[in-house]
DNA sequence: ATTAGTGTCATAGCTGAATAATACACTATG
DNA sequence: CATAGTGTATTATTCAGCTATGACACTAAT
């Protein structure tokens, strides 16, 4: 299956935008690519053991965000057109970028110390 | 005052979570010191726009993991132990950078390749 | 003693998220 | 046509978080 269902569901944050996230990480992955067909409404519900109103929820955010589209009777799929992918993709990246120096300020961290600590588990990964 | 106002709180996490998590990056930056009494529960909920009970409640929390005492009638304050603040700034960094890893890598984004955008960064604020 | 400022507790009410259980319309397939 | 699998919608219920309000005990200062 192309998403991941392997860890829980944070607690503190609705279930229904973290199905968002996650479907989103499966695209820009290429794990849903482009055309592909999203697990049905009530397939997923039970692959993450919520309740199916809470996934349509989720598609209905996806849709409203442009990524996905529906076809009634057929499924919700992702959108054809590679620019949205892209530009989410990137979207996410400078997200996830700009977050981390955020909230790494905010714990009297500079950027030169986040890039030290990186370095070194790059290391540590590389023996 | 000592702790950050300025932004509002995140509507899709609990207030008095986030409270907490103001208050300990206040004491990792030395905002509060050991010893240091915090704003009083209603001053507190004054300053942030919300019930004192929100407040309380994060206060409750804060001395359930250690990092304050209460002396009743006379209000909140940073623990005296220099070593506890000392492990919760190395455990708050180190959740920091294993947050980023794990994110990034759930977007196909490599060490090195944060390593690398990051490094832009920072010759960029060096200009 | 009185007062003001502390933490603390209790009750009630509101809202959004999530669940549970149905039902209905559409589509493809045999 | 019948069936199974789609999305979609409705209603009811539960629960956590948050607010509003009021009250009480403790502490320090006047």
């Amino acid at each position: 299956m192309t998403l991941i269902l392997s860890d829980r569901f944070d607690e503190n944050r609705p279930i229904y935008l973290q199905i968002v996230e996650k479907v989103k990480r499966a695209i820009i992955r290429g794990d849903l690519k482009p055309g592909d067909r999203l697990p049905s409404v009530r397939e997923l519900a039970i692959m993450l053991r919520v309740n199916p109103n809470t996934v349509q929820r989720a598609y209905q955010e996806l849709e409203r965000e442009g990524l996905t589209f529906t076809r009634r009777g057929q499924g919700n799929f992702v959108t054809q057109d590679p620019a949205v992918v892209e530009e989410l993709r990137e979207k996410m990246r400078r997200e996830l970028v700009r977050r981390v120096i955020q909230e790494a300020s905010e714990i009297n961290m500079s950027v030169d110390e986040l890039i030290k600590t990186l370095e070194e588990i790059r290391n540590e990964q590389a023996s």
